[in-house]
DNA sequence: TAAAAAAATCTAAACGTTTATTCGGTGTAG
DNA sequence: CTACACCGAATAAACGTTTAGATTTTTTTA
C-alpha cells in the first residue's frame, strides 16, 4: 500500500516563501497577520485540502477541542437523545465528542474514569452510574484543572456545574395531576433508590400527596429497576395489594408501559378507571394503547446547555460553577382520564 | 484556580534514576528492558497515577488509539445498538471512540467528512447518508492510509470492508412468510429509493413473489422516508386503492408500527385479515397490539464485528478488504397470523 | 527628517513522547 | 587473553505545531 506522506505548516510555509509562524497565526487569530497573507495562506491550503495535525497542535498548545461524555447506557430513548443534544451544540463549537458508555456497571465506570486519558480532553461531561467513590477522583481531576460538567445523575457531595431537569416539579406536577383527575389512591412505581433523581421525583410525589391533603401509604411505593419488565411486574404487586391503588406514577415512559401492559392483561380500564402517568416522553408512549400522558424531559435542551456550560467552562477558568434546572412539561394524553 | 503542573515520562525517569528512552520502552513493549527495572517503572507510575500524554505520545508515534464513528442518527434504537457494539469492542481492544452524526443531512455530512482530522484518528467507521459524491472523498482517505469499515448503509462503488445484515435474505424471509401465511396481495413500505438496503430489501420482496409464483402489484411498493408517520400515511394510501393488499412488509419497525396504527384506525385486524411484518426487532415491536412479527437486525453484532475489522486493518495495513454479512432471524409475534 | 509607534513577520524554544542508533559492561568462545 | 556477541540502558533526533520575544518594515508624529 503506498501512501504519500502528507505535508504540514512547514511546507506551506515555503512555498508561500514565509515562516511557519506566520502561517500557524495566519489560519487561526488572524491576531498580527497582515489580511492580504491571511488570504493567500488560506487559499492555498483549501486547495491541497490542508489540515492541521491536531496531535501536534494539541501538544503545543494544550488544547485538544475535544470533549468526554461518560453516560451509563446509549440505548436508551433518554441519553442518545442527550448526546444528540451534546452533539449539536459541539459541532457548533468545533469540538469533537468522544464517547464513554459505562453500561451502568460501577465496577466499569470506576475502571473507565480512572483510566481516562485526560490530556486528550478539553473537558468532560458525566452523567454517573453511582453515587460512589469516585467523587473523590472528579475532584482530582477537577483540581488538575480539566472543567467538568455533571448533568442528569449528578453527585451531591461535589461542588460544580451541573445541569438537570426539575425532577421535583415534574414528579409534583405528576401527581396533582392525578389527584385534580379524580384519582385517590396513587402508586409511585420508582427507580434504585440511591439515585438522586430517584428521589427528587418521589420528593415531588410526596409533597403533591402532602400539599393536595392526599394520604399517602407507604406501600404504594416500590423501588426497582429501570425496565419494561421491572414495570410490569411492580404493577401486578401493587394489584395484589388488598387495597390497590387506581394509579401510578412511574418514574419513567419504560416502567409506565409495563405497568400498562399489566393493567391491559388484568382487563383494567387505563386512562377511565386507573389512570398512569409516565415521565421522559420516549416515543413509545404513542405507541402503547392507551397512549401515554406523562411528563416530557427535556433531553436535547439537557445535552445542548451541558455542553456549551462546559464550553463556557473550557474557554474561562474562572467561570464559577453554576447549577441549571430545565423545566420539564406535562404531556396530555389517554393514559389519565381527561374529565 | 491553582492547578499543579502535571508530570512527565521526563520525571519519571528522573526519579528512577534511568532515562526516558527505557522508561516509555517499560511502559510499553518491555523490548529490551530489564524485567526487575520494568516492575519498577510501572510501580511508580501506578504509585503516582501517571498517564502517558496522549498528543505526544500519538505525536511521536502516529497512533491515537481514537477510531472516529459517522452515523446518520443517534436517536435511534438500531444505531444506538450499533454503537453500543462498537463501544463494547473498542473499550476491550482500548480505542476511544469520537462521534460523528450527520443527522441524515448530505450538507452536514459532506461538510463534516471534508473537515475530519484524520491525524487523530486511527481509523474510520461509518454508515453513509447517500451514495454521493463523497464517495471520492473517502477514497483519498483510504489512499492516504486511513483505514475505513462501511457498515449498514454501504456504497456499492468503493473497494472497502464493508459489514451489513443480509437485508435480501431477510427481506425474503418476510416476504415468504406472509405468503405461507396466506396472505396474497402483499405490499412494501419501503425506504428512500437511493439507499443500498432499500434496493435490497426490495429485491428480497420482490424474488420471493418470483419463487412463490405469486404475482405482483406495482402500486405495493411505497418509497417513503423511515418515520411512523411514513408508515402510516403510506399504509393509508394503500388502503384506498380499489383494490388494497392485506399484508404489508414494511421496510422497519417504526413504519411498520405506523401501518398498524393506521389499520387499526380502520378497524382492520391485524394479525388475522392483514398482516403485518417489519425489520429491525425494535422494543416498540413489544409495545405495540398486536406485537409486531419482525426480521431481527443484529445491530449490536454488526457494530462489534464492524469495529474488531477496522482494528484489524489499522494493525495490519495489508489486511485484506472483505465484507460480512450477518444474517437476521425471524420474531413470530401476533401482526402476522399464527396458523 | 528623525524619533517613536505600530504593524507584520521571523526566530527559536518549547510541548512530551517515540525510536533508531550508540554505548558500556558482562559473559563466552577460541 | 583477546575478540565477539549480547543484553540493558542512554543519547539524541524526530514528530508538527504554538507562541514568546526579537527583528524588520511601515506609518505616524513632532
Amino acid at each position: 500500500m503506498v501512501m504519500k506522506k502528507s505535508f504540514g505548516i512547514k511546507d506551506i510555509a515555503k512555498m508561500l516563501g514565509i515562516s511557519v509562524s506566520t502561517v500557524s497565526r495566519a489560519l487561526r487569530d488572524a491576531y498580527d497577520v497582515n489580511p492580504e497573507t491571511k488570504k493567500r495562506v488560506i487559499e492555498l491550503t483549501e486547495k491541497l485540502n490542508f489540515k492541521l495535525n491536531k496531535n501536534a497542535s494539541a501538544l503545543a498548545s494544550g488544547n485538544t477541542k475535544n470533549i468526554g461524555v461518560v453516560i451509563p447506557f446509549i440505548t436508551n430513548y433518554y441519553f442518545s437523545t442527550v448526546i444528540s443534544g451534546i452533539q449539536e451544540e459541539a459541532y457548533n463549537q468545533g469540538y469533537n465528542i468522544i464517547l464513554y458508555v459505562t453500561n451502568d456497571d460501577i465496577e466499569r465506570e470506576k475502571k473507565l474514569i480512572e483510566n481516562i486519558a485526560t490530556s486528550s480532553l478539553d473537558g468532560l461531561l458525566i452523567s454517573i452510574s453511582s453515587n460512589s467513590h469516585i467523587v473523590e477522583h472528579f475532584e482530582t481531576m477537577m483540581r488538575s484543572g480539566l472543567p467538568i460538567v455533571f448533568f442528569d445523575r449528578v453527585p451531591q457531595q461535589i461542588q460544580a456545574s451541573k445541569v438537570v431537569q426539575s425532577d421535583f416539579d415534574g414528579a409534583y406536577q405528576a401527581t396533582t395531576y392525578l389527584i385534580e383527575k379524580g384519582y385517590d389512591r396513587i402508586a409511585h412505581i420508582a427507580g434504585p433508590s440511591e439515585l438522586s433523581f430517584t428521589q427528587e421525583r418521589l420528593r415531588g410525589y410526596l409533597q403533591a400527596h402532602t400539599d393536595c391533603k392526599v394520604p399517602h401509604h407507604k406501600e404504594y411505593v416500590i423501588f426497582s429497576g429501570f425496565g419494561q419488565s421491572h414495570g410490569f411486574d411492580d404493577t401486578n404487586a401493587l394489584l395484589s395489594l388488598p387495597q390497590p391503588p387506581n394509579a401510578i406514577f412511574a418514574v419513567n415512559d419504560r416502567k409506565a408501559v409495563g405497568a400498562i401492559q399489566a393493567l391491559n392483561q388484568a382487563c383494567i380500564r387505563v386512562g377511565q378507571d386507573f389512570g398512569v402517568i409516565g415521565f421522559t416522553n420516549d416515543p413509545i408512549s404513542t405507541v402503547i394503547e392507551p397512549n401515554l400522558t406523562t411528563i416530557e424531559e427535556p433531553a436535547f435542551e439537557i445535552g445542548r446547555q451541558s455542553c456549551q456550560l462546559l464550553i463556557r467552562h473550557i474557554k474561562n477558568k474562572d467561570f464559577e460553577p453554576r447549577e441549571i434546572l430545565i423545566p420539564g412539561r406535562l404531556i396530555e394524553r389517554q393514559s389519565v382520564r381527561s374529565d
